[in-house]
DNA sequence: CCGTACCAAATCGTGTAGGATGCAGGATAT
DNA sequence: ATATCCTGCATCCTACACGATTTGGTACGG
């Protein structure tokens, strides 16, 4: 029994998104309503509430009468125009993040690739590899947060899901970790600087260097038999 | 009652959209689900998957265990966040729909525009203002939709709610349709020339327009007492 | 006389239980 | 082999119970 004292539907949210976010539940696989409800001992009301919030995340879908499915894997198309669409989004936000930036904020980012750095060598484990992920996302939606755009941060979350699924394919990968340190180094110094031209190329360039590394993904070379009728 | 009907969900989540969208109900005014459940003669059940659903649009907001409440009315800074989004978005999206342009897609767009034209004179009365409106909304998102990207077309529609709410604030306005429907031309004529740089400038140039025309705007000029704690 | 703190009842969100409806898959008959 | 019916099962919705929040009134203190 989960008793926290919050909203049960909440709870049920976070848990749903958890199980997606860590590839604990199969691509394509059903997610029944009253399953959910018996697996965390609540009813089928607030599993309700919570998978209708996951829909607008585009991690679940919802068929009506049929109930909600776990959204397919990405295929190398989604790949790539997921990897676009952060390629609008995320430079123009370090642009105005940039505008904003003080000490205190090159040294929170700092802070989280120094995290970076250390959770890398987490390992070999599937879930080591957990803090890395959540330290590279930590680093991008801090920068997100502080271009203080209430609306850019609205379009960033709503493919901040797809983003977090993205890394699940990456798996661990000590020389992309590396490179990542690396690029996010690089903003870094243009954000101490208060340099936005420098620090907006820096981000493209990182997304950039994102892309190159993505076509090595299986997506890539093999042909996705996921694609069903 | 029509056989169209697939849950009652659905039917109560568009017509609370409309609601919104239509300005039928004051912004920061509370959304009783109860209430709502009464006037829609449905259990509460459907109406709270509704409200969760318009809950990730942004128009309405949840407390928990306070209920739901209309967003409130946007801010001179949410306006400028507002339109810094979409110029963000919308020439990205213009330029990749523009790769894939063809003549129908040009067909459809001049087609939009006089449709724009034709309820331009619309009118005095605020009913006859929403065709006018859904015009305006359809041109930008045939062009959003036409881009072809799963995410990107995510991003804009997180904050198309927004941009309709925007145009409520704009009302009627003679002389702001007919800059309006220029700005579209130029747009159009671009597409029909497949001139990629052009499309994107132009759009850019559109919403650098109604960014300017928006310093017009009550909430630019009054200080708005809108907020309370 | 006015302001504040406290208390009580109504109100509304939240969660549970149960029943009705519609879909999927398999067996049977043609 | 195709079509039809039947059974199992999950979704969807309703109705009710519980608990938290808010509000209006009252009493106390200044």
């Amino acid at each position: 029994m989960l008793q926290k004292r919050q909203v049960l539907a909440d709870h049920v949210f976070e848990a749903v998104l958890s199980l997606l976010l860590d590839g604990e539940v199969a691509t394509g696989s059903a997610l029944s309503i009253d399953g959910l409800a018996k697996r965390f001992d609540v009813s089928s009301t607030p599993v309700r509430e919570a998978l209708a919030r996951l829909e607008s995340t585009g991690m679940v879908r919802r068929e009506a009468l049929r109930g909600y499915k776990v959204t397919a894997g990405p295929t190398a198309e989604d790949v790539t125009d997921l990897l676009v669409t952060r390629q609008v989004l995320e430079p123009a936000m370090t642009a105005l993040a940039c505008k904003r930036a003080d000490d205190n904020f090159v040294a929170e980012l700092r802070a989280i690739n120094a995290e970076l750095e250390r959770s890398r060598h987490g390992g070999e484990s599937f879930v080591g590899y957990r803090p890395y992920w959540k330290a590279d996302e930590l680093f991008h939606r801090h920068i997100a947060e502080y271009a203080n755009n209430e609306f850019l941060l609205r379009a960033y979350g709503s493919v901040e899901g797809h983003i977090q699924r993205f890394r699940l394919l990456v798996h661990n990968d000590e020389v992309s970790g590396e490179h990542t340190i690396g690029e996010h180094q690089v903003i870094i110094n243009a954000f101490a600087d208060r340099d936005e031209t420098a620090a907006k190329e820096a981000m493209t360039a990182h997304i950039a260097a994102i892309t190159a590394r993505a076509v090595d993904l299986p997506v890539f070379n093999k042909p996705n038999e996921q694609d069903s009728v």
